[in-house]
DNA sequence: CGTACCGTTGAGCAGGCTCAACCGCTGTGG
DNA sequence: CCACAGCGGTTGAGCCTGCTCAACGGTACG
């Protein structure tokens, strides 16, 4: 567990050009040190609330450790949860002043936390800097775009089996092992389900030997093929 | 109609800080010349593909008259609408040097076509038009999100109506008039529904005297108080 | 003037939502 | 130490809405 030598946050994405194929670290030993140089480091227990929509926007975050979730309350007291967000990514960027989600800790998270306008002045200096974020919000782009090719499946276990599928992503994990550190209700507002659609998915999934259950905030995939199988059904 | 003497391509978004409420036109005339020194402009009748999912991408654009549609094929012969772009909106990011989305004009389209390389010294040299391209990517981060939100939405109604709301807020037509420039089956690709659906909602709409049709690509919101109350039941 | 595509409407079906009960774990207080 | 309450998760029964298949009307374009 010898992660981090390395000083401040840094910004996972995956590059425009060609060559690289995977999602990397963006950001330099220094601009990693430099963004730290501006930022105060944070860590927060499971299930607090970090910034809260239509509340007045201070702050932008980085996190380098934890899992969150962004969502927003509707009117009719639904929740849509609008992504998960893990380390290295970044969150809090507002309009006109005001956080339009709000994001809450799942995990203990620890994460670095920067004045915007502070942020601003930063950036305006260094253009190479505001490339990398130009290259980091592309990235994020592209998650909710696939999102919404996800949620607009129709078929529950397609969108879970979708979900999975991020998960294993993003997780890297060595092994085959995929956690779920969010709630079934979470997924559940993720994917636009009902909880219970979601629990009966991944029970199809398990009984048919696709996937195998390790406790309930973790899964392996057993076979591929037919997972796969499932993902190209859309 | 003496609308652009202004040279060169715009970017459209609400920027972070307070004090502005709207989406504006960011660059400065500077700015705009500046990128319209490394672009071409091209223009493009309707129907025709801009750039491929796939394809290596050379180039990011920039719309400067007219409506383009995003997608993306599926491998069971689905077409998923991501989004419908407009003036002042850019697109032909891609990832690892391919553009991941299928890009097509709707109507005839005035666009500006740069090399993603010759951008990317141009930005690398000046941090606040970078800066002017985070806060742009913000923006269509923000559009995504609130894609995801109406379509996780159940009723057909209710997602066709947030459609509605949002090319009203786009179209920022000075009458109460709403274009609809695309087809009833691009409509349907966006939501997540079928075309029927589609066509039975605003059917549905315009018999309950909500909406009223003129022609079948525009529509005028009739009763605003009905509008709003279907709006906010999500 | 004809044809093909877009749009509308109808009938029947399937999959997901709702309501509801039940299970297992956790934490708390008697 | 145990009883109980609370929450997260699973499972079952019935309903409802949007999908599918199909036919038809209108308009735009060759």
């Amino acid at each position: 567990m010898v992660e981090s030598v390395e000083a401040g946050p840094s910004l996972r994405a995956a590059p425009f050009g060609p060559g690289i194929k995977e999602v990397i670290r963006l950001l330099s030993a220094r601009q990693r040190s430099q963004i730290a140089s501006i930022a105060t480091c944070v860590n927060a227990p499971a299930r607090t609330v970090v910034c809260r929509e239509g509340a007045s926007a201070q702050s932008v975050f980085i996190i380098t450790a934890g899992v969150v979730k962004m969502f927003r309350d509707l009117p009719s007291g639904k929740r849509r949860v609008l992504g998960f967000l893990f380390a290295d990514d970044v969150f809090g960027l507002a309009q006109n002043g005001h956080y339009d989600n709000t994001v809450q800790t799942i995990t203990p998270v620890t994460l670095y936390r920067m004045r915007v306008s502070t942020l601003a002045d930063t950036l305006r200096r260094d253009a190479d800097l505001t490339l990398q974020f130009v290259c980091k919000l592309t990235h994020e782009l592209r998650r909710a775009l696939r999102h919404n090719v996800i949620i607009a499946r129709r078929d529950a276990v397609g969108r879970v089996t979708m979900f999975l599928g991020v998960l294993e992503q993003n997780g890297l994990l060595d092994d085959s092992r995929i956690e779920i550190p969010m709630s079934r209700s979470d997924v559940a507002n993720y994917l636009g389900l009902s909880l219970e659609s979601v629990s009966r998915a991944l029970g199809r999934l398990e009984r048919n030997r696709i996937i195998a259950y390790e406790g309930r905030h973790g899964i392996r995939i057993v076979d591929r093929t037919r997972f796969d199988k499932i993902l190209a059904a859309l």
